[in-house]
DNA sequence: CGAAAACACTCAGTGCACTGACTAATATCT
DNA sequence: AGATATTAGTCAGTGCACTGAGTGTTTTCG
């Protein structure tokens, strides 16, 4: 049984793109806010007061990741995390003052940097690539969550 | 400033992709020996005898990553190492028996779940997609290593 | 109402991934 | 040869990601 060409499999291919995404990040937006912390604060700034589980079902974070994350951003005073007097179980989560600045700036860094990102294909092909992104990861995603029937067709 | 769609932010999706393929790799393949474990087995199959360094190299691992998997997989005795006799700072590696039987297996494994993987993409969508994937990680990898002129073209 | 189920979150354990500092060995350059 | 560079690998520290077990709260149901 020979070897195989790791180039032509889409998992070993999908952890090289995230490492490339990895280092265009820390260099042209942040050392210090992660891409999954600004997920975060994005989820937040879009709907202030989610709890942790829902902001990981935005985000695509699992409940122990998210609570890392968000340990990590309410001890640097980017968000807060209150109890919810209605659902003692529960979480809440809003930006401080902070954490809406940051976002601001990291948003607009994040633009840059996903323009450099994307810039080795064409608009067309960029448009494509997303489009299959998504494809593939909900399709797994969905093996899942065996999902009501994906009516939506 | 609002918040933004994170779905149509590259980054996200190579993240999410990847938790995708690790989802069907410990479904399909194996809940022991993980992916790029197995891209080590793959690279020392092609190349016996490699040192840590250019089996990084290889499969995409940095010299810290590369030590722990190695040492997770010399663990199982999948792999042996070696002083190098003539350059005392290297390490050669090469697949026990078992560690060839182990890579033979996965391999039959791998090829069923990456073509689960790529399904909801056509025949033709899948060869495109897995060569925008290599551009855009090639593209961002550069970046890092200033590579000579990249004369390739 | 009270037991059982469901839910939100925490915690411990494993594994990948990167950085920066360190050790030891080889190569290079006077 | 001897000082200096470079190189291979290790180690400590940080952060994401998943699982499985455990705690406490709310919901459901008999």
């Amino acid at each position: 049984m020979a070897a195989v060409d790791l180039t032509t499999h889409p998992g070993h291919l999908a952890r090289r793109l995230q490492q490339a995404h990895y280092l265009l990040w820390t260099t042209m937006v942040s050392e210090e806010i992660t891409s999954p912390q600004y997920g975060v604060l994005n989820a937040l700034m879009a709907e202030p007061g989610l709890d942790q589980r829902t902001v990981g079902e935005r985000v695509g974070l699992d409940r122990s990741t998210v609570a890392e994350v968000v340990s990590r951003l309410s001890g640097r005073g980017l968000i807060e995390k209150v109890r919810d007097a209605q659902d003692g179980r529960r979480y809440l989560l809003r930006l401080t003052d902070e954490g809406a600045t940051v976002h601001r700036k990291l948003t607009l860094r994040t633009a840059r940097m996903n323009h450099v990102f994307l810039s080795p294909l064409s608009d067309a092909e960029q448009a494509v690539f997303l489009d299959m992104l998504r494809r593939v990861s909900d399709a797994a995603e969905e093996l899942r969550s065996p999902e009501r029937p994906a009516v939506r067709a």
